[in-house]
DNA sequence: TCTGGGGTCCTAGGACCC
DNA sequence: TCTGGGGTCCTAGGACCC
């Protein structure tokens, strides 16, 4: 049997922990660079609030409406979700964290547990330890579990949890539940299967596997179909190790310049080359990437990608955001308004050990800087993300102090929480 | 004025090897 | 006249997920 637990509403949830003023409000939460909506409360749901409505229309949608607005603030999402994942760790026998607010357990091998009372009471103690709530769908297969959970949402006579361990409870499941919104059935599949007919997720399982498999034509949508009925296929990923990282952000205003991209991508590089420590790898190649605001149609367009290969895998920052930087050197174009820009590093592989180059011209520089990074991360794990960075990370004061980051104010959150879990001075900000 | 940011996997086709 | 059988690697495009 498997469980996922997924956090209701999790963003909004995550808000609420520190403002339970907000119970009963409609909240929604938005991208970065307060874009558009991400995230909704039941409330937000209610009004008819469409995930993904830019903040301009939902101010013309809903004229004074009563709601309340936040920017997305990861470092928060990230830290109140690592401890619901702790208490799964202490409660399940087996598990791994599917998304920031989804993790799936199993119970392989295990006997004799009630489980409808296990995830009622795991609902129960991460409310109160943490203060999410919290969804939990038991089934013998992770589709059937993310069917059974939906339903684990929706009636509050279920308390939290539902399971789905009988043949009756599957079809009674599935014969109320929508194909589009089956777990790996998108819009593309869900429009064809709608030309055979298929309406639910029922009539989809009752279709003849060889049908699915050479009328739909791909082992993927062949699993989820074996899944529906019951087989366990989808692979479980315990270890699960990125093979790209990609850090990029729009901009608040448009950027023309190349000093102005320059110390974007550098906070970038600087990011994926964190992101590359914390789990323990080192990448091959870098790639960086900047295009114009395709909203803009008055506007010229641009778009481009260049990727550098390093001569040895590196997670440095120094190393990642120097190559960055000529990568972009080389695919910046005057004259246009730039809107976005990421870096992306590929070719990961783990960090122990590394495969120099032969004729690495610097031998010993790699040790030198994995001390620094060392330092650097140590302390802005003390004191705060991006407490400590390097120079060309910090944007050219205009009257003022600059400053640094990815967090910076070239990218709008204007709406942003404090952050009392991970910054001592916004202990001070809470309500 | 204002429109997000991450990821994964599969398949087909081309180029190449013996 | 008749022209095999077995691979690998890479890329682009399409689909999906949160």
């Amino acid at each position: 049997m498997y469980g996922i637990i997924d956090c209701d509403n999790c963003y909004v949830s995550c808000e609420r922990v520190f403002r339970p003023d907000l119970e009963g409000v409609p909240v929604v939460v938005l991208s970065n660079n307060d874009g558009c909506v991400v995230a909704r409360s039941n409330e937000a749901k209610a009004m008819g609030i469409k995930a993904g409505t830019p903040l301009y229309q939902l101010r013309q949608l809903f004229p004074g409406a009563k709601m309340a607005i936040f920017s997305s603030n990861y470092e928060l999402y990230g830290e109140l979700t690592g401890r619901v994942v702790s208490i799964i760790r202490a409660e399940a026998p087996a598990y791994f964290r599917y998304s920031i607010d989804e993790c799936f357990v199993y119970f392989q091998g295990v006997e004799g547990i009630d489980l409808k009372a296990w995830g009622e009471a795991l609902h129960r103690k991460v409310k109160r330890w943490v203060g999410m709530p919290v969804s939990i769908g038991l089934a013998p297969s992770k589709t059937l579990a993310k069917v059974a959970s939906h339903y684990a949402k929706r009636y509050p006579g279920y308390h939290h949890c539902c399971l789905i361990d009988t043949e009756e409870k599957r079809i009674k499941a599935l014969q109320q539940y929508p194909v589009e919104e089956v777990w790996g059935v998108g819009r593309r599949y869900a429009a064809r299967l709608a030309g055979y007919g298929v309406k639910t997720a029922y009539d989809f399982a009752q279709l003849h596997g060889d049908f699915v498999r050479t009328a739909l034509g791909n082992v993927v949508i062949y699993r989820t179909w074996a899944e529906l009925n019951g087989q366990d296929c989808v692979p479980n990923e315990e270890y699960a190790q990125k093979k790209s990282i990609c850090t990029s952000r729009s901009f608040a205003s448009m950027v023309p310049d190349l000093q102005g991209l320059t110390t974007h991508v550098a906070n970038f590089a600087a990011r994926c080359a964190e992101k590359l420590r914390a789990q323990h790898t080192v990448a091959q190649v870098v790639g960086v990437f900047i295009h114009t605001n395709p909203f803009r149609e008055d506007l010229g367009q641009y778009w481009s990608f260049e990727e550098e290969q390093l001569v040895t895998p590196s997670n440095a920052t120094l190393t990642i955001v120097q190559a960055a930087q000529r990568a972009l050197q080389r695919i910046f174009r005057p004259g246009y308004q730039y809107k976005k820009a990421g870096v992306i590093v590929m070719g990961i592989q783990g960090d122990t050990p590394i495969q120099h180059d032969l004729f690495d011209l610097q031998p010993g520089q790699y040790e030198r800087l994995q001390r620094l990074d060392q330092a650097m991360d140590r302390i802005n794990r003390l004191y705060g993300t991006e407490t400590l960075v390097l120079g060309s990370q910090q944007y050219t004061p205009q009257g003022g102090e600059g400053k640094a980051g990815v967090f910076a104010d070239a990218i709008r959150h204007d709406h942003r929480s404090p952050n009392p879990t991970t910054r001592w001075c916004d202990v001070m900000k809470l309500k």
